[in-house]
DNA sequence: CAGAATCCTAGCAGATACTG
DNA sequence: CAGTATCTGCTAGGATTCTG
């Protein structure tokens, strides 16, 4: 016996999760899906609004980022067919049920952010 | 009264968490942390195990991800004075607490993964 | 075995200008 | 107001080579 020993594999915990959790950051790892994910939280929001509170975003990026997260069925566009035009934007309940996985990030980052910053000092001076 | 209206300002909820989370996303976000981290899961591995179990990545960003995730405290370095050389890389406290909300992303990835397919050839075909 | 050093490229994202 | 179109720089990350 003791064969080639393909190659090591894990516990399975995450074997299988690999996929999914590349996935999700592939999703919520650019740099503006979580603000503006965030931004919506529990109200409708129109184009221009979510560009100042996502500042200093630029059209473009909203633009992408919105239709990135509609195309996933996580927010809903609705287009007013009035004079100026006027599209809003809200989470559907898949995007509500992200941001509850956001906020607990957010918790996690809350109660490490001095933590790691201490570290990176530390390790940046030993250099 | 009615003040020029300087930025429209949000619940707040996220508002001071904006820092915070996309400091967690810049950690994790990239292509290999989650990865290498959920790969250290419970036990210690060496450079080259983790390099396998992490394929196809490579030996250079293997190297940058884990000197990164021991910047921040995530993962401990030790190094065995043996011949050949032998490094040991394990999760430290915090990377466990890390490793579980990254559980939970992967809980939300895998109720939801079969939801967004489903959104996104919808989308796609309504062109 | 466990890396460091170097070179190179795809694509993310900013700036700017234009449109219905 | 709510976008699209273009042009361009930057950098994350891959391939390869070398070392203690």
């Amino acid at each position: 016996m003791a064969e080639p020993l393909p190659i090591s594999d894990d516990d399975g915990l995450c074997e299988e999760g690999r996929d999914l959790i590349r996935g999700v950051l592939e999703r919520i790892g650019d740099k503006w899906s979580v603000i503006v994910i965030c931004q919506l939280g529990d109200t409708t929001r129109r184009f221009n609004e979510l560009r100042r509170m996502s500042a200093p975003i630029t059209q473009r990026m909203l633009s992408a980022t919105l239709r990135g997260l509609e195309r996933d069925g996580l927010v809903t566009r609705t287009v007013h067919d009035t004079k100026p035009p006027r599209v809003d934007y809200a989470l559907t309940p898949r995007g509500t049920s992200l941001l509850e996985v956001v906020r607990a990030l957010a918790g996690w980052a809350e109660r490490n952010a001095t933590g790691i910053l201490d570290s990176r000092t530390a390790f940046d001076a030993a250099g």
